[in-house]
DNA sequence: ACGGTGACGCTCA
DNA sequence: TTGAGCGCCACCG
């Protein structure tokens, strides 16, 4: 059976290149609303690099967030992807933000 | 079964 | 704008 973790790697692995999401939305995404932390635990422990591009998942409020290799590499993976970083740390989400359509949801 | 632990998010001073 | 406080939840010992 699908475990909460493997949901969550699935949904981020359709986060586009170029693009962002966050914890809290992934966590709407597989029906777990309020599990925005889980998620984070679940990325942290994510086997499947780079198909699963855990480092397009940042914070509600824009801040790239944690990072298992340090969230300097976070960044530095996001520039290189053509993200935009401000003051070294936020990422403007009303242009990087991708949002999941509910036909892909459902797959989960 | 139970309690501790975060890559979170929201509220309020 | 910041920081403290607190609720949430899956995972692990």
């Amino acid at each position: 059976m699908i475990t909460f973790q493997e949901k969550v790697w699935q949904a981020t692995a359709m986060i586009p290149k170029g693009q962002v999401n966050t914890y809290g939305l992934i966590a709407r995404a597989i029906k777990k609303p309020l599990a925005s932390r889980a998620v984070g635990q679940a990325l942290h422990c994510n086997p499947h690099w780079p198909q699963v591009p855990c480092h397009r998942v940042v914070r509600g409020t824009g801040e790239v967030g944690g990072f298992a290799g340090g969230s300097k590499k976070k960044i530095a993976l996001l520039r290189q992807e053509g993200i935009e970083i401000d003051n070294e740390r936020l990422v403007n989400l009303k242009d990087y933000l991708y949002s999941f359509d509910n036909r892909r949801i459902r797959l989960l």
